[in-house]
DNA sequence: TTCATATTAAAACGAACGTTTGAACTTATT
DNA sequence: AATAAGTTCAAACGTTCGTTTTAATATGAA
């Protein structure tokens, strides 16, 4: 009972919202720009979504998910391949996939929409906040346990605080792609490896610190 | 002929304006929640400070620059002190005033405000961003120099990023400071020094990373 | 075809938005 | 007391917001 056309709708106004949540917040972004952009009537908001934070929420879910699968898969290799890694491999697992990520977006307005809209989520306030904070604690509790096997000296209060520095870091170069002086300033697989392994060498000290 | 009041009735705006930007972003907060806080009338706003988006010009001035005249005194102290400082004099003169101001502000909501304002400033879009990166360019043009004094065989581009992520990593410890796992737990001069301490030692390795 | 279901469409809802207006009130100076 | 400027106030402006309603259209099963 499905029509093509409905599945069209749906996606495009996930991709439209994805846009403009990420660039304006969810508060800063009306659903009528979300339908004009998108060609789709107002009320397929609310018959695919119910309302616009179930919206909010579908959008990130879309984009967090994909991300998320792949840092656990990395991880497992990771930890499948060596019995104890080091610092710096587990990091390069964590940070591969949303890079690779930015790629498969093709390194534009694409790809930096999908970490400027992460961002937002940690400035944003409850509930907003916390739907990203869920889509992200199983990925962040994952890593937390290997790291505290690679550095047991350190508590899991430190490596907390630490490991969200990494995150408030990747946030910002990706949302920054682009930009003059920015990390990353153009999306060839070359230049993605670069930023990887700068990023890397930043964090690996970073986390070992005391 | 300025009345008494008249001054009240400003700075009660600026200070509740800065408190709901700061949670809420500039799209979220609304004028009438604004003025219902602050226990004023509606056209006060619009008397004071002409518009919305002054009032939030405002709200940046007021917030950022007391932190970039102590950070600046704090750079010229360094460089007085002593010929070629290292990074971690460096990365502390940057450092202090944004955990000093904290402390006065009491380490509660009021403090964590100031960081979240910050955060913000850097997702929210234009005009909005450019309000906060103007404030605060002089300040990372000053540190920036300094920086590149001490590690010249790092191009400019490349400490620029980096210092990027170290003033990320500033204001997301500031943002989430009380919250559990975080850095900071309370405001005791104490706590904010071992901060400190922490900070630098997290990112002085990473400013050098190649 | 017929019927029920899924989807789209247009219009309207009340509420809240930023801003403007013009009068009332306060204050300092004559 | 009179005047003028500074400041506050209530009310209204037109617009836009998220959501709901009701009807029309398209689709798959009988």
């Amino acid at each position: 009972m499905k029509a093509a056309s409905a599945i069209d709708t749906k996606e495009q106004i996930l991709n439209v919202a994805e846009e403009l949540f990420a660039e304006q917040g969810f508060a800063g972004t009306s659903l009528r720009q979300v339908i004009k952009q998108a060609g789709v009537n107002l009320s397929a908001v609310h018959y695919h979504f119910g309302s616009k934070e179930e919206l909010f929420r579908a959008v990130v879910a879309k984009t967090a998910q994909p991300i998320v699968k792949k840092s656990l898969e990395q991880l497992a290799i990771v930890e499948a391949r060596e019995e104890t890694p080091n610092v710096e491999t587990i990091l390069e697992a964590f940070l591969t996939p949303s890079l690779q990520v930015f790629i498969e977006n093709g390194g534009g307005d694409r790809s930096t929409n999908c970490a400027r809209l992460m961002g937002r989520c940690r400035t944003e306030p409850d509930p907003i906040q916390k739907i990203a904070d869920d889509e992200f604690e199983e990925l962040c509790v994952a890593y937390l346990d290997a790291l505290q096997r690679v550095l047991p000296e350190q508590s899991r209060n430190e490596l907390d605080w630490k490991l969200d520095l990494v995150v408030a870091g990747l946030i910002r170069v990706l949302s920054e792609a682009g930009k003059s002086n920015a990390l990353i300033q153009d999306n060839s697989p070359e230049a993605i490896q670069v930023a990887i392994k700068r990023l890397v060498n930043y964090f690996a000290p970073a986390m070992r610190s005391h």
